[in-house]
DNA sequence: CGACTTCTTGAGGAGACTCAAGGGTGGTGG
DNA sequence: CCACCACCCTTGAGTCTCCTCAAGAAGTCG
Protein backbone atom coordinates (compact mmCIF):
# COMPACT_ATOMS: atom_id res chain seq x y z
CA UNK A 1 0.00 0.00 0.00
CA UNK A 2 1.94 2.85 -1.15
CA UNK A 3 -0.78 5.04 -0.41
CA UNK A 4 -0.82 4.50 2.68
CA UNK A 5 2.97 4.76 3.46
CA UNK A 6 2.15 8.13 1.88
CA UNK A 7 -0.21 9.72 4.16
CA UNK A 8 0.96 7.66 6.84
CA UNK A 9 3.86 10.44 8.11
CA UNK A 10 1.74 13.28 6.15
CA UNK A 11 0.54 16.46 7.21
CA UNK A 12 -2.74 15.19 7.18
CA UNK A 13 -2.08 12.94 10.32
CA UNK A 14 -0.40 16.18 11.72
CA UNK A 15 -2.95 18.64 11.69
CA UNK A 16 -4.88 16.42 13.76
CA UNK A 17 -2.36 15.59 15.95
CA UNK A 18 -1.48 19.50 16.43
CA UNK A 19 -4.98 18.83 18.64
CA UNK A 20 -4.61 15.55 20.72
CA UNK A 21 -2.78 12.33 20.35
CA UNK A 22 -4.54 9.84 18.05
CA UNK A 23 -4.82 5.90 18.47
CA UNK A 24 -3.87 3.36 15.73
CA UNK A 25 -7.37 3.42 15.07
CA UNK A 26 -7.98 6.50 14.68
CA UNK A 27 -4.98 6.84 12.29
CA UNK A 28 -6.19 4.14 10.24
CA UNK A 29 -9.71 5.87 10.25
CA UNK A 30 -8.25 9.10 8.82
CA UNK A 31 -6.05 6.88 6.21
CA UNK A 32 -8.87 4.93 5.15
CA UNK A 33 -10.38 8.24 3.83
CA UNK A 34 -8.13 8.66 1.08
CA UNK A 35 -9.44 7.34 -2.24
CA UNK A 36 -7.78 7.48 -5.34
CA UNK A 37 -4.24 10.35 -6.24
CA UNK A 38 -4.19 12.99 -8.28
CA UNK A 39 -1.28 15.12 -9.85
CA UNK A 40 -2.02 18.66 -11.40
CA UNK A 41 0.48 21.08 -12.21
CA UNK A 42 1.25 24.47 -11.50
CA UNK A 43 -1.69 26.33 -13.15
CA UNK A 44 -4.42 23.56 -13.70
CA UNK A 45 -7.57 23.73 -12.17
CA UNK A 46 -8.75 21.09 -9.48
CA UNK A 47 -12.27 22.52 -10.02
CA UNK A 48 -13.94 25.51 -10.91
CA UNK A 49 -16.85 27.56 -9.28
CA UNK A 50 -20.42 26.95 -9.76
CA UNK A 51 -19.54 23.41 -10.58
CA UNK A 52 -21.71 20.76 -8.33
CA UNK A 53 -19.93 19.69 -5.33
CA UNK A 54 -19.34 16.12 -5.62
CA UNK A 55 -16.40 15.46 -3.91
CA UNK A 56 -13.44 16.44 -1.40
CA UNK A 57 -9.79 16.53 -1.87
CA UNK A 58 -6.70 15.75 0.54
CA UNK A 59 -3.73 17.88 -0.35
CA UNK A 60 -0.66 15.47 0.19
CA UNK A 61 1.71 17.33 -1.90
CA UNK A 62 2.25 21.39 -2.71
CA UNK A 63 0.86 24.60 -2.92
CA UNK A 64 -2.85 25.35 -3.85
CA UNK A 65 -5.25 28.18 -3.59
CA UNK A 66 -8.98 29.01 -3.93
CA UNK A 67 -10.12 31.80 -5.60
CA UNK A 68 -13.33 33.39 -6.43
CA UNK A 69 -14.50 35.82 -9.40
CA UNK A 70 -16.95 38.57 -9.12
CA UNK A 71 -19.57 39.41 -12.00
CA UNK A 72 -17.24 42.41 -13.01
CA UNK A 73 -14.22 39.99 -13.61
CA UNK A 74 -12.16 41.16 -10.53
CA UNK A 75 -10.81 38.16 -8.48
CA UNK A 76 -10.18 37.58 -5.25
CA UNK A 77 -7.72 34.81 -3.52
CA UNK A 78 -9.37 33.34 -0.63
CA UNK A 79 -6.58 31.05 0.63
CA UNK A 80 -3.60 29.64 0.49
CA UNK A 81 -3.72 25.53 1.23
CA UNK A 82 -0.86 23.75 2.14
CA UNK A 83 -0.29 20.10 2.64
CA UNK A 84 -2.65 18.32 4.62
CA UNK A 85 -5.18 20.45 4.19
CA UNK A 86 -8.69 19.62 2.96
CA UNK A 87 -10.09 21.09 0.11
CA UNK A 88 -13.55 21.78 -1.28
CA UNK A 89 -15.14 21.16 1.95
CA UNK A 90 -16.97 24.62 2.37
CA UNK A 91 -18.83 23.69 -1.14
CA UNK A 92 -20.14 20.33 0.84
CA UNK A 93 -23.20 22.96 1.87
CA UNK A 94 -24.04 24.18 -1.19
CA UNK A 95 -25.02 23.40 -4.78
CA UNK A 96 -22.65 24.77 -6.40
CA UNK A 97 -18.52 24.99 -5.32
CA UNK A 98 -18.16 28.84 -4.30
CA UNK A 99 -14.77 28.95 -5.25
CA UNK A 100 -12.19 27.43 -7.93
CA UNK A 101 -9.51 25.95 -6.87
CA UNK A 102 -6.39 26.28 -8.62
CA UNK A 103 -2.29 24.54 -8.30
CA UNK A 104 0.38 27.50 -7.09
CA UNK A 105 3.16 24.39 -7.45
CA UNK A 106 3.34 21.01 -8.82
CA UNK A 107 0.70 19.06 -6.59
CA UNK A 108 -0.62 15.21 -5.55
CA UNK A 109 -4.47 15.11 -3.54
CA UNK A 110 -6.29 12.30 -2.82
CA UNK A 111 -10.16 12.69 -3.52
CA UNK A 112 -11.94 11.52 -0.74
CA UNK A 113 -15.81 10.38 -1.26
CA UNK A 114 -18.85 11.37 0.48
CA UNK A 115 -19.43 8.74 1.58
CA UNK A 116 -16.14 7.70 3.06
CA UNK A 117 -16.58 10.90 5.05
CA UNK A 118 -20.32 10.03 6.00
CA UNK A 119 -19.10 6.81 7.43
CA UNK A 120 -16.66 8.32 9.29
CA UNK A 121 -19.34 10.25 11.17
CA UNK A 122 -20.57 6.95 12.11
CA UNK A 123 -17.59 4.47 13.21
CA UNK A 124 -15.42 7.28 14.67
CA UNK A 125 -16.35 10.15 16.82
CA UNK A 126 -13.20 11.45 18.02
CA UNK A 127 -12.54 12.07 14.52
CA UNK A 128 -15.33 13.47 13.52
CA UNK A 129 -15.09 15.76 16.51
CA UNK A 130 -11.77 16.69 15.29
CA UNK A 131 -12.40 17.22 12.09
CA UNK A 132 -15.01 19.27 13.06
CA UNK A 133 -12.21 21.74 15.32
CA UNK A 134 -10.07 21.97 12.58
CA UNK A 135 -13.15 23.42 10.20
CA UNK A 136 -13.21 26.07 13.42
CA UNK A 137 -9.68 26.59 13.24
CA UNK A 138 -9.93 27.40 9.30
CA UNK A 139 -12.55 29.77 10.45
CA UNK A 140 -10.63 31.26 12.74
CA UNK A 141 -8.16 31.61 10.05
CA UNK A 142 -10.79 33.29 8.24
CA UNK A 143 -11.88 35.93 10.74
CA UNK A 144 -8.44 37.00 10.97
CA UNK A 145 -7.97 37.88 7.46
CA UNK A 146 -11.65 39.13 7.07
CA UNK A 147 -10.56 41.59 9.57
CA UNK A 148 -7.06 42.57 7.98
CA UNK A 149 -9.11 42.91 4.89
CA UNK A 150 -11.69 45.56 6.59
CA UNK A 151 -9.16 47.22 8.84
CA UNK A 152 -5.77 47.31 7.58
CA UNK A 153 -3.85 49.20 5.76
CA UNK A 154 -1.22 47.42 2.55
CA UNK A 155 1.63 46.74 4.55
CA UNK A 156 -0.64 45.36 7.39
CA UNK A 157 -2.47 43.36 5.48
CA UNK A 158 0.82 41.64 3.60
CA UNK A 159 2.59 41.50 6.97
CA UNK A 160 -0.45 39.74 8.72
CA UNK A 161 -0.20 37.47 5.47
CA UNK A 162 3.29 36.35 5.55
CA UNK A 163 2.89 35.62 9.48
CA UNK A 164 0.46 33.40 9.06
CA UNK A 165 1.80 31.78 5.83
CA UNK A 166 4.92 31.06 7.92
CA UNK A 167 3.31 30.30 10.98
CA UNK A 168 1.62 27.32 8.90
CA UNK A 169 4.70 26.39 7.31
CA UNK A 170 6.48 25.78 10.32
CA UNK A 171 3.72 23.84 11.57
CA UNK A 172 3.70 21.48 9.15
CA UNK A 173 7.96 21.42 8.67
CA UNK A 174 10.08 21.61 11.60
CA UNK A 175 13.07 22.11 10.02
CA UNK A 176 12.20 25.67 8.54
CA UNK A 177 12.84 28.26 10.94
CA UNK A 178 12.98 31.90 9.11
CA UNK A 179 13.46 31.23 5.82
CA UNK A 180 11.13 29.54 3.47
CA UNK A 181 10.16 28.33 -0.15
CA UNK A 182 7.22 29.80 -1.25
CA UNK A 183 4.89 29.55 -4.55
CA UNK A 184 3.36 32.89 -4.49
CA UNK A 185 4.27 35.62 -7.29
CA UNK A 186 3.63 38.91 -6.20
CA UNK A 187 0.83 38.95 -8.58
CA UNK A 188 -0.61 35.90 -6.42
CA UNK A 189 0.31 38.15 -3.25
CA UNK A 190 -1.87 40.88 -4.49
CA UNK A 191 -4.81 38.64 -4.81
CA UNK A 192 -4.35 37.57 -1.32
CA UNK A 193 -4.45 40.82 0.06
CA UNK A 194 -6.75 42.49 -2.36
CA UNK A 195 -4.44 45.22 -3.69
CA UNK A 196 -3.00 46.05 -6.91
CA UNK A 197 -0.23 44.32 -7.83
CA UNK A 198 1.53 47.35 -8.40
CA UNK A 199 1.01 48.63 -5.08
CA UNK A 200 1.54 45.02 -3.67
CA UNK A 201 5.53 45.65 -4.69
CA UNK A 202 5.73 49.25 -3.43
CA UNK A 203 4.31 47.67 -0.18
CA UNK A 204 6.57 44.61 0.23
CA UNK A 205 9.89 47.15 -1.21
CA UNK A 206 9.01 49.26 2.18
CA UNK A 207 8.74 46.00 4.10
CA UNK A 208 12.29 44.76 2.71
CA UNK A 209 13.61 48.70 3.46
CA UNK A 210 12.59 48.28 7.11
CA UNK A 211 14.60 45.50 7.22
CA UNK A 212 11.24 43.07 7.65
CA UNK A 213 11.27 40.38 5.41
CA UNK A 214 13.56 39.00 2.39
CA UNK A 215 10.62 38.51 -0.54
CA UNK A 216 12.52 36.61 -3.40
CA UNK A 217 10.80 34.82 -6.38
CA UNK A 218 11.38 31.04 -4.57
CA UNK A 219 12.15 31.88 -1.15
CA UNK A 220 10.90 34.62 1.63
CA UNK A 221 12.94 34.81 4.80
CA UNK A 222 11.73 36.76 8.25
CA UNK A 223 14.33 39.48 9.42
CA UNK A 224 12.10 40.57 11.92
CA UNK A 225 9.42 39.56 13.25
CA UNK A 226 8.72 41.98 15.65
CA UNK A 227 7.98 44.70 13.09
CA UNK A 228 5.52 42.18 11.19
CA UNK A 229 3.88 41.74 14.08
CA UNK A 230 3.54 45.25 14.90
CA UNK A 231 2.35 46.02 12.11
CA UNK A 232 0.41 42.65 11.75
CA UNK A 233 -1.49 44.44 14.97
CA UNK A 234 -2.84 40.76 15.98
CA UNK A 235 -2.22 38.57 18.56
CA UNK A 236 -0.82 34.88 17.50
CA UNK A 237 -3.55 32.44 17.86
CA UNK A 238 -2.69 29.20 19.86
CA UNK A 239 -4.24 26.00 19.51
CA UNK A 240 -6.29 24.48 22.66
CA UNK A 241 -5.27 21.30 23.52
CA UNK A 242 -7.54 21.05 26.44
CA UNK A 243 -9.74 18.82 24.84
CA UNK A 244 -11.58 16.64 27.30
CA UNK A 245 -14.68 16.92 25.89
CA UNK A 246 -14.10 14.92 23.04
CA UNK A 247 -15.12 11.51 22.30
CA UNK A 248 -12.51 9.28 23.81
CA UNK A 249 -10.37 7.30 21.27
CA UNK A 250 -11.45 3.66 20.48
CA UNK A 251 -7.40 2.59 20.55
CA UNK B 1 -39.76 21.84 30.36
CA UNK B 2 -40.87 25.40 28.93
CA UNK B 3 -37.14 25.61 27.88
CA UNK B 4 -38.20 22.79 25.25
CA UNK B 5 -41.23 24.79 23.88
CA UNK B 6 -39.06 27.56 23.41
CA UNK B 7 -36.35 25.55 21.56
CA UNK B 8 -38.98 23.50 19.71
CA UNK B 9 -40.20 26.00 17.23
CA UNK B 10 -37.07 27.64 17.00
CA UNK B 11 -34.73 29.13 14.35
CA UNK B 12 -31.87 26.68 15.40
CA UNK B 13 -34.26 23.57 14.68
CA UNK B 14 -34.64 25.25 11.09
CA UNK B 15 -30.98 25.88 10.69
CA UNK B 16 -30.89 22.47 10.17
CA UNK B 17 -33.99 21.29 8.75
CA UNK B 18 -32.81 23.83 5.73
CA UNK B 19 -30.54 21.13 4.89
CA UNK B 20 -32.34 17.72 5.49
CA UNK B 21 -35.11 16.54 7.47
CA UNK B 22 -34.88 15.60 11.08
CA UNK B 23 -36.31 12.61 13.20
CA UNK B 24 -37.89 13.10 16.78
CA UNK B 25 -34.81 11.74 17.75
CA UNK B 26 -32.69 13.89 16.41
CA UNK B 27 -34.97 17.13 17.54
CA UNK B 28 -34.66 16.01 21.11
CA UNK B 29 -31.07 15.40 21.24
CA UNK B 30 -30.42 18.88 19.61
CA UNK B 31 -32.82 20.25 22.15
CA UNK B 32 -31.08 18.40 25.23
CA UNK B 33 -27.83 20.34 23.95
CA UNK B 34 -29.26 23.56 25.76
CA UNK B 35 -28.35 24.35 28.83
CA UNK B 36 -29.31 27.51 31.29
CA UNK B 37 -30.52 30.20 29.62
CA UNK B 38 -29.31 34.15 29.84
CA UNK B 39 -30.53 37.13 29.04
CA UNK B 40 -28.87 40.24 28.04
CA UNK B 41 -29.36 44.09 26.58
CA UNK B 42 -28.25 45.91 23.95
CA UNK B 43 -24.50 46.75 24.33
CA UNK B 44 -23.89 43.50 27.22
CA UNK B 45 -20.66 41.49 26.00
CA UNK B 46 -21.46 37.86 26.10
CA UNK B 47 -17.78 37.47 26.05
CA UNK B 48 -14.44 38.89 25.40
CA UNK B 49 -11.68 38.46 22.99
CA UNK B 50 -8.56 37.26 25.27
CA UNK B 51 -10.96 35.04 27.28
CA UNK B 52 -10.45 31.25 27.61
CA UNK B 53 -13.05 29.45 25.50
CA UNK B 54 -14.95 27.39 27.67
CA UNK B 55 -18.38 27.71 26.36
CA UNK B 56 -20.39 27.94 23.16
CA UNK B 57 -23.80 29.62 23.17
CA UNK B 58 -27.01 29.47 21.26
CA UNK B 59 -28.73 32.26 19.80
CA UNK B 60 -32.37 32.13 20.58
CA UNK B 61 -33.47 35.78 20.18
CA UNK B 62 -32.37 38.98 18.87
CA UNK B 63 -29.25 39.98 17.37
CA UNK B 64 -25.74 39.36 18.21
CA UNK B 65 -22.38 40.73 16.65
CA UNK B 66 -18.81 39.37 17.05
CA UNK B 67 -15.54 42.15 16.49
CA UNK B 68 -11.87 41.79 16.67
CA UNK B 69 -9.73 44.62 17.98
CA UNK B 70 -6.42 45.37 16.32
CA UNK B 71 -3.24 46.29 18.89
CA UNK B 72 -4.05 50.03 16.77
CA UNK B 73 -7.41 50.13 18.51
CA UNK B 74 -9.42 49.80 15.37
CA UNK B 75 -11.87 47.67 15.40
CA UNK B 76 -13.46 45.03 13.02
CA UNK B 77 -17.30 43.47 13.07
CA UNK B 78 -16.69 40.37 11.63
CA UNK B 79 -20.72 38.98 11.57
CA UNK B 80 -24.02 39.55 12.51
CA UNK B 81 -25.32 36.26 14.20
CA UNK B 82 -29.40 35.63 13.87
CA UNK B 83 -31.26 33.43 16.08
CA UNK B 84 -30.88 29.84 16.06
CA UNK B 85 -26.94 30.67 15.32
CA UNK B 86 -24.25 29.17 17.63
CA UNK B 87 -21.99 32.08 18.88
CA UNK B 88 -18.17 31.33 19.85
CA UNK B 89 -17.48 28.34 18.00
CA UNK B 90 -14.76 29.43 16.08
CA UNK B 91 -13.10 30.04 19.86
CA UNK B 92 -13.32 25.70 20.51
CA UNK B 93 -9.74 25.63 18.56
CA UNK B 94 -7.96 27.87 20.37
CA UNK B 95 -7.27 28.69 23.73
CA UNK B 96 -8.12 32.38 23.75
CA UNK B 97 -11.00 33.31 22.15
CA UNK B 98 -10.55 35.77 19.16
CA UNK B 99 -13.47 37.65 19.63
CA UNK B 100 -15.98 39.59 21.39
CA UNK B 101 -19.74 38.88 21.50
CA UNK B 102 -22.10 41.85 21.39
CA UNK B 103 -25.81 41.72 22.13
CA UNK B 104 -26.95 44.12 19.29
CA UNK B 105 -30.50 44.13 20.88
CA UNK B 106 -32.06 42.43 23.77
CA UNK B 107 -31.14 38.77 23.57
CA UNK B 108 -31.88 35.32 24.94
CA UNK B 109 -29.10 32.95 24.29
CA UNK B 110 -28.78 29.34 26.07
CA UNK B 111 -25.65 28.28 26.52
CA UNK B 112 -23.85 24.36 25.71
CA UNK B 113 -21.45 23.05 27.72
CA UNK B 114 -18.52 21.27 25.49
CA UNK B 115 -19.09 18.25 27.82
CA UNK B 116 -22.75 17.90 26.04
CA UNK B 117 -21.13 19.14 22.71
CA UNK B 118 -18.85 15.95 22.68
CA UNK B 119 -21.85 13.28 23.73
CA UNK B 120 -23.43 14.50 20.34
CA UNK B 121 -20.95 13.35 18.39
CA UNK B 122 -20.88 9.65 20.43
CA UNK B 123 -24.61 9.60 20.24
CA UNK B 124 -25.91 11.29 17.25
CA UNK B 125 -23.79 11.15 14.05
CA UNK B 126 -25.96 12.37 11.80
CA UNK B 127 -26.97 15.86 14.24
CA UNK B 128 -22.35 15.69 14.41
CA UNK B 129 -22.52 15.90 10.71
CA UNK B 130 -25.35 18.35 9.94
CA UNK B 131 -23.02 21.01 12.29
CA UNK B 132 -20.33 19.97 10.57
CA UNK B 133 -22.55 20.54 7.28
CA UNK B 134 -23.34 24.23 9.48
CA UNK B 135 -19.49 25.08 9.98
CA UNK B 136 -19.35 25.00 5.92
CA UNK B 137 -21.86 26.87 5.09
CA UNK B 138 -20.52 29.60 7.61
CA UNK B 139 -17.35 29.27 5.89
CA UNK B 140 -19.19 30.11 2.65
CA UNK B 141 -20.50 33.28 4.01
CA UNK B 142 -17.15 34.25 5.16
CA UNK B 143 -15.62 33.49 2.28
CA UNK B 144 -18.21 36.05 0.80
CA UNK B 145 -17.61 38.74 2.92
CA UNK B 146 -13.90 38.13 2.54
CA UNK B 147 -14.34 38.59 -0.80
CA UNK B 148 -15.88 41.55 -1.05
CA UNK B 149 -13.97 42.83 1.82
CA UNK B 150 -10.75 42.58 -0.87
CA UNK B 151 -12.61 43.47 -4.09
CA UNK B 152 -15.19 45.47 -3.41
CA UNK B 153 -15.75 49.19 -3.31
CA UNK B 154 -17.80 50.53 -1.04
CA UNK B 155 -21.12 50.64 -2.40
CA UNK B 156 -20.55 46.92 -3.34
CA UNK B 157 -19.37 46.02 0.35
CA UNK B 158 -23.03 47.40 1.85
CA UNK B 159 -24.85 46.06 -1.06
CA UNK B 160 -23.64 42.44 -0.74
CA UNK B 161 -23.90 42.51 3.43
CA UNK B 162 -27.51 43.74 3.23
CA UNK B 163 -28.84 40.92 0.59
CA UNK B 164 -27.03 38.54 2.93
CA UNK B 165 -28.45 40.09 6.05
CA UNK B 166 -32.09 39.59 3.98
CA UNK B 167 -31.59 36.00 2.77
CA UNK B 168 -30.62 35.08 6.52
CA UNK B 169 -33.58 37.12 7.74
CA UNK B 170 -36.06 35.39 4.95
CA UNK B 171 -34.75 32.31 6.14
CA UNK B 172 -35.87 32.49 10.08
CA UNK B 173 -38.67 34.60 9.37
CA UNK B 174 -40.43 32.93 6.69
CA UNK B 175 -43.59 36.14 6.55
CA UNK B 176 -40.64 38.91 5.48
CA UNK B 177 -40.82 39.92 2.28
CA UNK B 178 -38.71 43.23 1.41
CA UNK B 179 -39.14 44.43 4.00
CA UNK B 180 -37.45 43.64 7.64
CA UNK B 181 -36.31 45.10 11.02
CA UNK B 182 -32.66 45.60 12.40
CA UNK B 183 -30.63 46.72 15.19
CA UNK B 184 -28.20 47.83 12.83
CA UNK B 185 -27.01 51.63 13.43
CA UNK B 186 -24.87 53.20 10.82
CA UNK B 187 -21.47 52.99 12.93
CA UNK B 188 -22.26 48.89 12.72
CA UNK B 189 -22.78 48.93 9.34
CA UNK B 190 -19.58 50.80 8.65
CA UNK B 191 -17.75 48.21 11.09
CA UNK B 192 -18.98 45.23 9.26
CA UNK B 193 -17.77 46.68 5.98
CA UNK B 194 -14.40 48.18 6.81
CA UNK B 195 -15.33 51.27 6.26
CA UNK B 196 -15.46 55.05 7.62
CA UNK B 197 -19.04 55.68 9.42
CA UNK B 198 -18.85 58.72 7.51
CA UNK B 199 -18.69 57.27 4.10
CA UNK B 200 -21.11 54.80 4.74
CA UNK B 201 -23.28 57.47 4.82
CA UNK B 202 -22.76 58.54 1.52
CA UNK B 203 -22.66 55.58 -0.09
CA UNK B 204 -26.43 54.40 2.16
CA UNK B 205 -27.41 57.66 0.14
CA UNK B 206 -26.25 56.60 -3.26
CA UNK B 207 -28.32 53.25 -2.51
CA UNK B 208 -31.11 55.05 -1.43
CA UNK B 209 -31.17 58.09 -4.40
CA UNK B 210 -30.97 54.80 -6.92
CA UNK B 211 -33.98 53.74 -5.83
CA UNK B 212 -32.49 50.44 -4.49
CA UNK B 213 -32.98 50.49 -0.82
CA UNK B 214 -34.75 52.39 2.22
CA UNK B 215 -32.69 52.27 5.24
CA UNK B 216 -34.56 53.44 8.49
CA UNK B 217 -33.28 53.55 12.42
CA UNK B 218 -34.88 50.16 12.67
CA UNK B 219 -36.29 48.92 9.41
CA UNK B 220 -34.84 48.76 5.83
CA UNK B 221 -36.83 47.76 2.43
CA UNK B 222 -35.15 46.33 -0.55
CA UNK B 223 -36.73 48.52 -3.57
CA UNK B 224 -34.69 47.02 -6.18
CA UNK B 225 -33.07 43.54 -5.61
CA UNK B 226 -31.83 43.57 -9.47
CA UNK B 227 -29.91 46.75 -8.65
CA UNK B 228 -28.32 45.59 -4.99
CA UNK B 229 -27.28 42.41 -6.78
CA UNK B 230 -25.86 43.88 -9.62
CA UNK B 231 -23.47 45.83 -7.05
CA UNK B 232 -22.89 42.65 -4.92
CA UNK B 233 -21.55 41.13 -8.23
CA UNK B 234 -21.78 37.65 -6.84
CA UNK B 235 -24.17 34.79 -7.02
CA UNK B 236 -26.49 33.58 -4.21
CA UNK B 237 -25.81 30.66 -2.90
CA UNK B 238 -28.35 27.64 -2.58
CA UNK B 239 -28.21 25.22 0.12
CA UNK B 240 -27.34 21.38 -0.71
CA UNK B 241 -30.19 19.11 -0.12
CA UNK B 242 -29.03 16.03 -1.69
CA UNK B 243 -26.93 15.02 1.01
CA UNK B 244 -26.89 10.94 0.67
CA UNK B 245 -23.87 10.60 2.35
CA UNK B 246 -25.14 12.01 5.31
CA UNK B 247 -25.73 9.18 8.04
CA UNK B 248 -28.83 7.69 8.61
CA UNK B 249 -31.12 9.11 11.33
CA UNK B 250 -31.79 6.93 13.82
CA UNK B 251 -35.89 7.86 14.15
C1' DC C 1 -37.12 70.78 27.74
C1' DG C 2 -32.19 69.60 27.63
C1' DA C 3 -28.52 66.04 27.13
C1' DC C 4 -27.39 62.34 24.43
C1' DT C 5 -26.56 59.50 20.60
C1' DT C 6 -27.03 59.04 15.72
C1' DC C 7 -27.14 60.84 11.30
C1' DT C 8 -25.79 64.30 7.78
C1' DT C 9 -22.94 67.51 5.22
C1' DG C 10 -18.51 70.08 3.88
C1' DA C 11 -13.63 70.62 2.68
C1' DG C 12 -9.00 69.07 2.37
C1' DG C 13 -5.58 65.27 2.28
C1' DA C 14 -3.58 60.57 1.83
C1' DG C 15 -3.40 55.93 0.36
C1' DA C 16 -4.32 53.03 -3.26
C1' DC C 17 -5.62 52.64 -8.26
C1' DT C 18 -4.82 53.17 -13.36
C1' DC C 19 -2.19 53.53 -17.24
C1' DA C 20 2.13 53.03 -19.23
C1' DA C 21 6.73 51.78 -20.12
C1' DG C 22 11.29 49.76 -19.00
C1' DG C 23 14.31 45.94 -17.00
C1' DG C 24 15.04 41.01 -15.22
C1' DT C 25 14.63 36.21 -15.39
C1' DG C 26 13.73 31.70 -16.98
C1' DG C 27 12.49 28.71 -20.60
C1' DT C 28 12.52 27.17 -25.54
C1' DG C 29 14.23 26.32 -29.92
C1' DG C 30 17.23 27.01 -33.47
C1' DC D 1 25.43 28.78 -27.05
C1' DC D 2 22.85 32.43 -28.18
C1' DA D 3 18.43 34.60 -29.58
C1' DC D 4 14.06 35.07 -28.65
C1' DC D 5 9.84 35.19 -26.08
C1' DA D 6 6.85 35.20 -22.20
C1' DC D 7 6.29 36.29 -17.73
C1' DC D 8 7.34 38.72 -13.69
C1' DC D 9 9.06 42.52 -11.27
C1' DT D 10 9.99 47.55 -10.96
C1' DT D 11 9.31 52.49 -11.45
C1' DG D 12 6.86 56.95 -12.70
C1' DA D 13 2.96 60.22 -13.04
C1' DG D 14 -1.77 61.49 -12.65
C1' DT D 15 -6.41 60.39 -10.70
C1' DC D 16 -9.97 58.85 -7.65
C1' DT D 17 -11.89 56.66 -3.79
C1' DC D 18 -12.04 56.84 0.71
C1' DC D 19 -10.28 58.95 5.09
C1' DT D 20 -9.84 62.73 8.53
C1' DC D 21 -11.33 66.52 10.90
C1' DA D 22 -15.03 69.34 12.06
C1' DA D 23 -19.46 71.16 12.78
C1' DG D 24 -24.39 71.16 12.40
C1' DA D 25 -29.22 68.70 12.16
C1' DA D 26 -32.28 65.24 13.63
C1' DG D 27 -34.00 61.91 16.30
C1' DT D 28 -34.32 59.62 21.30
C1' DC D 29 -34.52 59.36 26.22
C1' DG D 30 -35.02 60.89 30.87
Amino acid sequence: MNDVAAINDMPAVARLTAFTELGARDIADLISLAGPMRQLERGDHLCDEGEASLRVYLLLEGWTASSLSFASGARQMLKVHLPGDMLGLPSLALTNRPDSIVALSKIVVSAISLDALGRLFETNARLAALMYLISQEERVMMIDRLAMMGCGSAIQRVAGLILELHRRIMRSEPEVTDSFEHHLSQHDLAELTGITPVHLNRTLQQLRQDKAIKWGRRTATILDRDVLTRHAGLPPRVLNRDLGWLPASKG
